[in-house]
DNA sequence: TATGAAAATGATAATCATTTTCATATATGA
DNA sequence: TCATATATGAAAATGATTATCATTTTCATA
């Protein structure tokens, strides 16, 4: 397998956490970082298959990974500027338990995200 | 601008309201019904102006349309299996509508989806 | 130090959903 | 009938993602 490059992932940590693939290969472009997309895609998905960062999808489809530090949280991401609030979930961690639970699914996580227009869009 | 084709809209319909764009012009090929893949596109996009259709993804990003009969609904997804249970999301909404709002945001979705083991797996 | 296996890299091409373009067909209405 | 708007769809363009594959790097060991 492959490990994840780790210039890969201090980008997407000073884009604040939350790039896709082609905004962190740009971004180290721009830095100057010698860097191929393959790698910025296998990186990320590296980091995936670790846990250590999560993927979801921005409205248009395309992926945007996240890194999820220590405590999990989720975000308002606005639809047209892109920037982000963290949230804490504390509702929707027991609304996923609870319902899980009742279902009988075991070794359960979700995944809940806002998008909408923030106050300056 | 453009109208919806109603066999587009029938289509989806006999596909259990839940489908994508290229799964809705195979069906209708193999129908025997003559579209342009261009006209399912835009039938979809009329539908979901008029909000009779809503819009979500496919982990690989592929949107699916989805009919919205009743109630705005969630998902428990088996991680193995792919099982799916269709739940309600009544707290979640409240959760994101007033977190929005804290914030100042506005036009606001959310997804939400929770994801384990089914009790088969 | 030399060697070679395994992993990492990245340019390029392929894939696939979606959108755009543009020319044609069809309906509508004066 | 003529004129104008709308609908249609083939084909090309776009853009993200993945697959290929030759090359380079790493690293343990001879």
């Amino acid at each position: 397998m492959s490990r994840s490059n780790p210039r890969v992932l201090s980008t997407l940590e000073s884009a604040g956490g939350f790039a896709s693939a082609q905004e962190v290969y740009k971004l180290m472009q721009r830095d100057g970082q010698s860097i191929g997309l393959t790698t910025v895609y296998r990186s990320l998905q590296s980091l995936v298959n670790e846990k250590i960062v999560d993927i979801l999808r921005r409205e248009d489809g395309e992926a945007i990974y996240r890194l999820c530090g220590g405590a999990h949280h989720h975000h308002i991401v606005c639809k047209s500027c892109g920037d982000t609030v963290e949230i804490e979930g504390g509702a929707v961690e027991k609304w996923a338990k609870s319902l899980a639970a009742e279902h009988g699914y075991r070794d359960v996580g979700h995944s809940a995200e806002i998008f909408g227009l923030c106050p300056k869009c």
